[in-house]
DNA sequence: ACCACAAATGAAAATGATTTTCATTTCCAT
DNA sequence: ATGGAAATGAAAATCATTTTCATTTGTGGT
């Protein structure tokens, strides 16, 4: 696997290093990009196994891919319009790596999105 | 919804307070209860809505539903058995609250969850 | 009891993400 | 060039979940 990984790879990173195998295939398409949405798949895959990314799960259980190592982010998301901030998350961080240590847990990670409405809705 | 709503969460409890949609119909079937796949989802999603269970999801992305206890609290999840610990988030609270207020946002609600391996796995 | 009407039910179809199948294309080493 | 292995992608299969809609059930009024 090795011509679609790294256009795959690079429209991830362009799409803010945060996105579904969907919108990643949708985002290609727009582009004029010739790719398969199952190559798409079977290139995230493989760059999961190689730990270049890493998957977590939205709400709705749609995969979500993200650039690992990269300084990770939260979202806050407006529920009306479908805007969404990005912001930091410090106090997480190190509540995460508490609550694991307390509780013997290794190689965490975490997810923590809020959603309200936003100042326009 | 009332007539299925107990029978489900009855038997939620009897698979030990953790399955998903599907397991609790397959269970139901073969305890010869009479119950539509449809009716099991949408008593779950009143049970969900009720606060009387919790959603997560497993690592397939499908929904598993949990009892849990009253307070608004997390979890920390092994990747590795599926074990859940609810942790407490008072930290999350104000970020998530101090974080809203920044950016203007109302009606607010959050998520946020760990994942790693236990002390097991 | 009886009747009407709203709520609840469930079978079947629709949806949407993800995976599988398989025929075709591309790459490389010979 | 040439053969075979790896990669690709269209279409079909899978699987959880949601929607649709016709039927059943429960309830209140008479």
């Amino acid at each position: 696997m090795t011509r679609s990984n790294p256009r795959v790879l690079s429209t991830l990173e362009r799409a803010g290093g945060f996105a579904s195998a969907q919108e990643i295939y949708r985002l290609m398409q727009r582009e004029g990009e010739s790719i398969g949405l199952t190559t798409v798949y079977r290139a995230l895959q493989s760059l999961v196994n190689d730990k270049i990314v890493d998957v977590l799960r939205r709400e709705d259980g749609e995969a979500i891919y993200r650039l690992c190592g990269e300084a990770h982010h939260h979202h806050l998301v407006c529920k009306g319009c479908g805007d969404t901030v990005e912001i930091e998350g410090g106090a997480i961080e190190k509540w995460a790596k508490m609550m694991a240590e307390e509780h013997g847990f290794r190689e965490v990670g975490h997810t923590a999105e809020i959603f309200g409405l936003c100042a326009k809705c």
